[in-house]
DNA sequence: GCCGTTTTCGGCCCGACTGTTTTCAGTCG
């Protein structure tokens, strides 16, 4: 969910950090805001919010002077070192350190030198040869920031995260089929489960670095390469890194290269305390004996830690935990509980859809086909819906196993907060999924109303894709999310890890707090197709981030536990 | 600017690759 003062605030933090460390000003300070500001991207709740509860404080990273800009920002919507500091510079400048390979001191440098405060002028002085004046641009450097600069101007996004595990799977195949690659595995925000991916990162172990480079660099681009590390951009747009290290180093070099970059300092600076040092090749003691390096779960137990969950590696407080959650497991969940049918807008029969259901070893399946106002996604009537259940009804019975499709709907909360079909039909299904599709503009406190009035009809079980965003497409609708959060518990209503890889909706921080609220959470994959089952596990990753565990997913309930929500359906 | 099994000053993670460097700074992971 977009909290807009967390976003606002986090670039604010950014920038500050970038004028600052443009100005040669002291680097830990400088690193102290963009800490901050990575803190409020990885926030859960309004930071507001939590200002005027007076629990900011707390949160580490934030000591007196940064709270006081939070104070600041709550009281006039901005901070007056940013104001100050934006107003000393030519407007575009920051910009000048997105360019690939220029960072603060070279673009200090062409300000100061060339009075260049764009992205614009860097190319014009470039093509000019007018910056081979200033001491440390060469040619190769120029050509490189020619080339940087039109890469920036491709506008490459983050990519989802469906879309990377693809890749990597690809890679990574390719890597394990060559004779000298003992090991090949994906790191970085992809093993974290990050909704979405800025590079693909894959570590290696092999007997020969220099062949697997070799090999590795004719796949894209090369950027860089060296004895143990080349970066490619892969199709020309999208970054891959491929590090190599010894087998012995194969944990160590885990655990560095998947991060998250705080988790490694905070890991790192509790080495150093303990009078140790760690790097990607191992643990090390005072006297620089290896004390751990092969599996990460060393590494940890011997800085006197549990093994962390790599979903879990962001801001380093979680080093801090007093006890880390159970770790969710797909294996924990006995079923899918929102599909689509070609009754609706799916491509296949229910047939098709409960065989692969079982192929996959679930116990149950969720048929949530759309109502009847969907007219777009071929929703079904009432007639249509009742004949859907007297097919599904005789499919369940003649399942050999305990299998069974749950006779579902995928019910739309239509403009006024009422549902699309009335409650009789309602009572009627095994399961009932309820959901905006329409009239998205709206003010705040009237989509709240809707959603709220929506979840507290008889018979709903889950709110799906609660905020309607799509990744790199739109913003989800607002809300006050707390108060929806707050009366689906009331009603027993579960929100949705929609498992789409353009939605993840809820998001991990979204839906840690609906856990927190008190809710249940319910995975879906909202497929459309076969091959769609398989987002499941990417959902799994969210619920992981949000540290939820089997105890809070309604798909961990077998189909018998399910049931008892619905006292008044015959047995069957 | 933050923070405390080094406690209120003095550290703050550590290494790979590049370019123009004659010994290392800048950028990035
Ligand atoms: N110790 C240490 N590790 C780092 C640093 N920067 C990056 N790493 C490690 C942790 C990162 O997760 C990992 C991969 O770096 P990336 O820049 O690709 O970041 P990451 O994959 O986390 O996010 P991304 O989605 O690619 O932006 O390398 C650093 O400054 N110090
Ligand atoms: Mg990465
Ligand atoms: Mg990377
Ligand atoms: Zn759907």
């Amino acid at each position: 969910m977009a909290f807009e003062d967390n976003q606002q605030l986090t670039r604010i933090f950014e920038e500050i950090a970038d004028f600052l460390e443009l100005q040669g000003e002291n680097i830990f300070k400088v690193k102290a805001y963009q800490k901050a500001a990575r803190g409020l991207e990885g926030l859960e709740r309004s930071v507001t919010e939590l200002y005027r509860s007076g629990a900011l404080a707390s949160m580490p990273g934030f000591g007196k002077a940064l709270v006081e800009k939070v104070s600041q920002f709550v009281d006039t919507g901005e901070v007056e070192l940013h104001q100050e500091l934006k107003s000393s510079f030519p407007p575009e400048i920051l910009h000048l350190m997105d360019v690939p390979g220029l960072g603060a001191k070279k673009a200090a440098l062409l300000y100061k030198e060339l009075a260049i405060g764009s992205v614009d002028a860097l190319e014009k002085a470039l093509r000019e040869g007018l910056v081979t004046d200033i001491k440390g641009f060469g040619k190769k450097t120029v050509d490189k920031l020619l080339e940087g600069i039109a890469l920036l101007r491709q506008g490459e996004q983050r990519w989802l995260l469906g879309r990377v595990s693809q890749l990597a799977e690809d890679l990574l195949g390719r890597l394990r089929a060559l004779p000298m690659v003992e090991r090949a595995e994906a790191a970085g925000s992809l093993r974290r489960g990050k909704e979405t991916v800025g590079d693909l990162d894959l570590l290696v172990i092999t007997s020969s670095a220099e062949e697997v480079m070799k090999f590795f660099s004719g796949l894209g681009e090369v950027i860089g390469s060296g004895p143990t590390k080349t970066s490619i951009r892969w199709e020309g747009t999208f970054q891959v890194d491929l590090r190599c290290v010894p087998a012995e180093s194969f944990g160590a070099a885990m655990q560095y290269f998947t991060g998250s970059l705080d988790h490694n300092v905070a890991l790192r600076g509790r080495a150093k305390r303990m009078s140790c040092e760690l790097n990607e090749y191992g643990l090390f003691d005072a006297l620089g004996q290896c004390i751990a390096s092969e599996t990460e779960e060393e590494i940890y137990a011997k800085l006197g830690l549990p093994w962390i969950a790599p979903e879990l590696r962001e801001s380093g407080a979680e080093l801090e935990w007093e006890k880390q959650p159970q770790r969710l497991e797909l294996s924990q969940l006995r079923g899918n509980l929102h599909t689509h049918s070609l009754w609706s807008d799916g491509t296949d029969t229910l047939e098709q859809l409960a065989e692969e259901a079982q192929r996959r070893g679930y116990q149950y399946l969720a048929i949530t086909d759309h109502s009847r106002s969907m007219v777009v996604a071929n929703g079904l009537s009432i007639d249509r819906l009742l004949a859907q259940g007297e097919e599904i009804a005789r499919l369940n019975r003649g399942f050999q196993n305990d299998f069974r499709l749950l006779w579902g709907s995928e019910v739309d909360i239509l403009g006024d907060g009422s549902l699309d079909f009335p409650e009789e039909i309602l009572a009627r299904l095994d399961f009932v999924v309820v959901a905006v599709h329409s009239q998205f503009s709206m003010s705040p406190e009237a989509m709240t109303e809707r959603i709220c009035r929506g979840i507290s009809r008889p018979h709903v079980d889950v709110l799906a894709h609660p905020t309607g965003r799509k990744i790199n497409r739109r913003v989800g609708y607002q809300a006050d999310w707390e108060k929806v959060y707050q009366v689906a518990r009331e009603h027993g209503v579960a929100l949705e890890i929609n498992c789409s890889p353009r939605r993840l909706d809820l998001n991990d921080k979204a839906a840690r707090r609906a856990r927190d609220c008190g809710c249940m959470i319910s995975l879906g994959t909202d497929a459309h197709s076969l091959p769609e089952f398989e987002y499941l596990p990417l959902g799994v990753l969210q619920a992981r981030r949000a540290g939820i565990e089997a105890t809070s997913l309604l798909n961990h309930l077998s189909w018998e536990q399910l049931r008892t929500r619905r006292p008044h359906l015959a047995d069957v």
